[in-house]
Formats: structure tokens, C-alpha cells, sequence
DNA sequence: TTTT
DNA sequence: TTTT
């Protein structure tokens, strides 16, 4: 009836940009959600909290969000299960986001190499469910073929 | 930073309550949500989310909640992992609830025997953080010993 | 930045339906919400909350909602002002909602005279943005002429 | 029943920090969240939405939050009424925080004058309903007695 | 496998 | 009365 979902922590890593075999954008990401306690060890926790985002936001997303970067991000909880290898069934759980927001601007030229853009937006932000033609590249892209996940990728709004 | 999830569904069981080693009592239960959309065969889809509750709320669940009720959870996404027998690692998700509301209230005896007490509240609403004594009775549980979960079970607010 | 809110509560009086001079639906209804705890003397509080709808979701809410439903509302805080006729400025707060579950299916005949139609959903829910043609009898309607609000409604998305 | 607001905006002024007769810390500021679209005159528009926190929370934000910084704040939304000196009855809308985290460190000095402490946090949060002794200074504060505010502010979390 |  |  009703999911909502609102992190806010730092991605643990570059998102990861990828396409589905008709070309809908979808990129993951994880982001790290400190705990407000400690544990019993007096060490601080964090949940890291897989993030997927589609089509326009996923383009976004893998342009101007980096590793370690504060991010926002706004969505649904979502739980997939397959069979593996084993036929065993997992189960994974991510976060189907539909708003994200970029905390922090682009200091000097980021981490990991300053070969993608600049954030245009004035203030940071990376709208939704926008269905503005893309024209971004994705020349030798081989999504979703060599890592072992499910295939049942198709091109709506199901995550792989 | 902030981490915060609002759900509607309905229990897809009776909720199953547990004592950690030194009494204190956590309630597990699973969700299940309705996805605003269909999937490509037209199917109706859910997500079944499983939700951890701990103290007071933890045996307020247990008592007025039953499989099939329409309830409000909210909370935080717990990402927590182990090593299972295979050595391999496991991750785990579940939504730590701070706040259940029950929206409906308990009808001719519920679904599953009616061996437990009716709602006391008006309103049907379970207050979160409260630490009011509670003589619930819990004579014979022996919890955590027979299901293959983890161990590490202490009594802070950190949940299986 | 980002601006949301979720609540549950009960209307206070059914659903008032109106459209802008372009035609444009818009519901408005007030939910109270329960607060957690009692005030000093006692007595139960509550906090009573405009909500507005806009385009199919606000003649779906006009529809199916009615005094004393309990249903869940998602959306942002607007606040907007205006001069009043004494040249002073008020400021007005309302929660304009892109997404309302009902959770009470209709009984009997509903409150008020049942001269609505019933709920075709089978779950009870209300989708937000979609864009279905609606043929909605609204022909002696005469909005926003009669009330003292202020008068610079137009086709957006900005409630009056 | 449930009642939860999450905003991510910035401070327009600094916060203002007040006690109740009894010597409760109440803090008041209004945050700005832009909205994700522009005006049909295609200028950028904010809410400007005024949040109270009170206790230890209250303390934190007038130590660390100034003019300008970027704040999430997480709350209720709170409707009060009051009569006011021309016996007409006003709305007031505010969002109750229990938790607000500060989204930017302090720069160099801050603006508005470097006279408060630095932030003691490693990571720029403050914990919520926390009831630790407090020795804030508040020697020559005047709360309430000036402003035109109703009066019947007492010592429990109903706030002015 | 993890972020500041 | 408003923030970047």
C-alpha cells in the first residue's frame, strides 16, 4: 500500500552505470547510513544500504554522484528473490529510488579521475521520473552479461 | 546520517516473539506491500519486508497483531550480515521498527486463535520507546536455540 | 531540496471538489492525526491538517474518501501567503498530496448520502500522477467564486 | 495515528533559542526547501517552513546551526490555534523535530559572528530526545514575555 | 567488499 | 521578513 524510504549517508563507491539489452538506464550505487549509537564495542556502525535508480535519474546519478560523497536519497524498498546456483533462493533487498539529492558539490575534481561532467545544475539536485531524450554514450557497454545475476532484465521499472 | 522507512501492508503471519538470553523480548513479523504497479503479466506484486520490534512494542505486536491486519510501520533499514554454515557470507535486511500503528482492529476473534488479549487502546496504537514494566509471561520461549540464526545475541538494541 | 511527509489520520468532513478556470480538479479535505500522547490535562490531542489533491487524484479522492475514512497521505508541505482584504498577510499550510491510500473499504452506504460511486479498486488505493482522460460530470460547478480565497488560480501545479 | 515529515532545506536566519517559565530550551528557525520545479514565470521558489525543537535538541541547534547552512530536519507536523488580540482565531503551523542533522561543518567563523562553540560531533549530528544534564548559560533570556505570542507556554513538548 |  |  504505502513504501517510502529517506537516506541520507555517503556512497561507499563510484555508482555504476549499466544498460539493459533495449537500452533503459540503470545504475547501483551503496550508501553508507551511520548509526546514531554506538555498539556495545563503542565502535560506530553504519548500514550500507544498495541503491538502484533508472532511465533519466540513473544517468544523473552516474555523472555527478562519486564515492564518498553525502547524498539524499528518496524511494522504495524493494525485495527480489532468484534461485542461485546451488538452487537455493536468495533474497536481496534494495532501495528503488525515484529522488536523489547531491549534498555536496563537486570540490576540485573529484575522486577517481574528472573524466565525467560537471554538475549543470545550479544547486545540486537530480530530478526524477524526466523521460527528456538521453543521448549519453554507451558504446561497449555489456550489461548484465558477466556477473552472475539474474537475467530476467527487462525493460520496465523492475530492477535487476 | 538519517535513515527512515514508512510502510502500509498486511502481516503475512502471526507475529513470532523471542527473548534474548537475558529476557528482553523482540517480536519478528513480515510484511507485505503492494506495489503501485502491475508487472508485465499483469500480476498484482508485493514486497514481503521483514520488520523487528524490540521491548514494550516488541510484545504489543505480539499480542494485538495476527497475520492478514493492515498495519503502519515505521522505522530503519538494518543491513546486517554472517557467516552461514558454508562460510559463506549472508546479508540481511530487515526494517527496525520504532513506531506500529494497527489500523484495523481485531475483528470477531482474529485469524489464528484467539488466545491472546484484545486491543486495550481505543484507537488501536502502539506507542514506540516506552519502557513501562510489562509481566507479560513468557514461561516456556526458548529463543534463538532452534533456528540456525546467529549467536551474538546481547541486550542492547541491536537486533538478530 | 526535499520536502515530504506521510500521515495517517481520519477526515474531518468529506472531500470538497473544485476546478480552476482552465478546468483543472482540485480536492481539499482535512485529516486529523492523533498526536502520541495525551496534553497535561489528559485529553486526547490531535492535529488537524489541510491536505490538497490536484488533476485525477483529487476527483479520485473526491470520489471514494468521506468523513471519518481513515487514510494515509503522502506529499510536501506548501506554505503560501497572501494580503488578506485589511492589507495584512497570511500565511497558509497545507500538505498537497501526490499519493492517498484509503484504508477503510466503504461501508453500508457511507456517510453523507451515498450518491457517489463505489471504490472500483479492489485494494482501496488512489494511484498519483497518472493521466487517464477522466470523464467527471463537472458541469454547474462554480469554483473558487464564493469563499474569499484568493483569486490567482491557474493550470499548474501550484494549489491555490 | 502517524504523523512524520523529513525536510532538507537551509536556515534563513539563525536559530532562535528561548525557555519556557520553568526553564525548558525551546529553539525556533525557519528552513527554506526549494521546490523541484519553477513558477509559470519560471522563477525558483522555496517553502519556508518554521521548525521548533525543544530540550537538549533545542540547545544543539542554537549551538551549531547558523543563517544559510543546510539542515535535514526529521518531525511531526504540529497545527495550533490561538485568538488573537482582534478575537480572530489563527492557525499556526510548525514541524516538531526530533532530529535534525547538520548537513555542512562549520567554515571558517560562520556567518553572523563566531561567538558560539564549534561543532563537537565528529560528523555534524544531533541525537535527539537525549535528557543529559545541561548547563547551558541563560542568564539574561526573557522568553516569551515580548513577542505577541500566546502565552501558555508551559513545560511539556506542546510547544508555543 | 564498504563511506566521512 | 526569508536560504544557496
Amino acid at each position: 500500500m504505502l513504501n517510502r524510504v529517506i537516506l541520507i549517508g555517503r556512497l561507499t563507491r563510484d555508482p555504476e552505470l549499466r544498460y539493459t539489452p533495449s537500452g533503459v538506464a540503470v545504475t547501483q550505487f551503496t550508501i553508507a547510513v551511520d548509526r546514531p549509537f554506538t555498539s556495545q564495542g563503542g565502535e560506530r556502525e553504519a548500514d550500507f544500504i544498495p541503491v538502484v535508480t533508472w532511465r533519466q535519474l540513473a544517468e544523473t546519478c552516474a555523472n555527478y554522484l562519486r564515492k564518498g560523497r553525502l547524498t539524499a536519497v528518496e524511494g522504495r524498498i524493494q525485495v527480489r528473490n532468484y534461485e542461485n546456483n546451488e538452487g537455493k533462493r536468495v533474497y536481496v533487498t534494495e532501495v528503488i529510488a525515484d529522488n536523489v539529492r547531491f549534498l555536496e558539490s563537486n570540490r576540485e575534481g573529484g575522486s577517481g579521475g574528472g573524466q565525467r561532467e560537471e554538475n549543470p545544475f545550479g544547486g545540486s539536485s537530480a530530478g526524477g521520473n524526466s523521460n527528456r531524450s538521453s543521448n549519453f554514450s554507451r558504446s561497449n557497454q555489456d550489461p548484465f552479461s558477466d556477473d552472475g545475476k539474474p537475467i530476467d532484465i527487462s525493460d520496465d521499472d523492475l530492477p535487476f
